[in-house]
DNA sequence: GTCTATAGGCTGATAGAC
DNA sequence: GTCTATCAGCCTATAGAC
């Protein structure tokens, strides 16, 4: 990751239009301009990855979108790597953090229902950061090799522990803990990645808030039954 | 669907190297040579486009991996996107076929777990297909748009009685059949679409068999439990 | 049917006036 | 910091000799 710009709004920036054109001061003025059209940037580049995938998106489209000068967007992301870098870096925390809080000791029917239920609401909500994640991870991962081998890993690690204790105290059957993730990321991220083959299977209109809990439902229905766990 | 080129062996076709260069008669032999070079240039095709997504994908490169002259391909396929819906067209039946015959007079447990085992080593055996149509669905199907709405979608609604049956006999419980589908579909191509990341998580090599046969034990025994089959 | 050479268009990136 | 004008390179697709 180039640069950290994790904690930065870059989504739903409603864009409070002050300092409309020409600088008027420019003082401490300036590092706020600056964070307001990198997020700009951001937002614009999240929606263009996400549909035309790494090679299809331009920088052209990028800075129409973000209703900048494509020359604007070269002063502050030098290359188009650097602005997806930012992108998809604004994404990984976003992955991991649903599940970071549990432990061993916490209810597995509870924690499992929670995590399901929040990774379903991350899909609704922020579908386009989703299929770029699908979409870099499908291309073979050029830009989050180490993160995949690293972090990931060792989050899965952790968690690996936490199912497998679970299944040592009888609370659920000892499944194959990183195989079950697979499964709850997979079912759950679907309702984003493939929202167009969802739509057209259900009902050929978007996704309502039913069809959303409806998927909760079914998954959490079928992974806390599909492995035992006891009810709390 | 321009052009259907489904039964043709476009894959693992390891070209039994007569007729070299030039041609030397030229009758019935013509046909076979176009067939011949169309099913490179596909198979070729479908390792670019996996790997780079459609807009990342080049004639030249497809070219290359085809052994061909860039024009050459020109020839058999007039525009790239030709050839990209050769590929995909290729890929179709691929994903509706093995859940095709299943009647509600079949036993669920051996249905499914069939269905599920076959889903699996298709991921393990045609891993690019699976990318590929992966990525179509992500950018949003602008080809396959009509089939997600027609044929996929009869498909579903068929595949929907059968469990309603399944379940009104009381062979199975009650679960969405859609979101049942989705759930399957998703765990089982995860391991050709996330392969990367499964293979880094798992252990940094590539998936072993035992990998895919734990995937298929996992998937199998949380779906079938999770929806109350009964065992045969 | 094959293939070289090239047209014509779009892309990422920059120079330089404001 | 902003933005117009522009470049060099790569892309798809074709013309035309063999």
């Amino acid at each position: 990751m180039t640069e950290d710009v994790r904690r930065s709004e870059a989504l739903g920036d409603t864009q409070n239009g002050d300092n409309g054109g020409t600088a008027t001061k420019n003082s401490s003025k300036t590092g706020q301009i600056r964070a307001r059209n990198k997020a700009r940037i951001i937002a614009a580049a999240e929606e263009v990855f996400a549909a035309k995938g790494y090679e299809g998106a331009t920088t052209a489209e990028i800075a129409l979108k973000a209703a900048l000068p494509k020359a604007n967007v070269h002063y502050y992301f030098s290359t188009k790597e650097a602005i997806y870098r930012a992108v998809i870096d604004n994404i990984l925390d976003l992955w991991l953090e649903p599940f970071q809080r549990i432990t061993e000791n916490d209810d597995p029917a509870e924690a499992l229902s929670t995590y399901i239920r929040t990774k379903v609401m991350l899909s609704r909500d922020r579908p386009l950061a989703s299929r770029i994640y699908a979409n870099e991870i499908i291309r073979g991962a050029p830009i989050l090799a180490d993160y995949l081998g690293s972090d990931l890993r060792e989050w899965v690690a952790e968690k690996s522990c936490v199912l497998r204790g679970w299944a040592k105290k009888g609370l659920m059957d000892p499944v194959e803990p990183a195989h079950l993730l697979f499964l709850i990321w997979a079912s759950t991220q679907h309702y984003a990645d493939f929202q167009v083959q969802a739509k057209a299977v259900l009902h050929h209109r978007d996704l309502t808030e039913d069809d959303f809990e409806t998927a909760v439902q079914t998954i959490t229905r079928i992974v806390l039954k599909g492995c035992g766990v006891k009810a709390d």
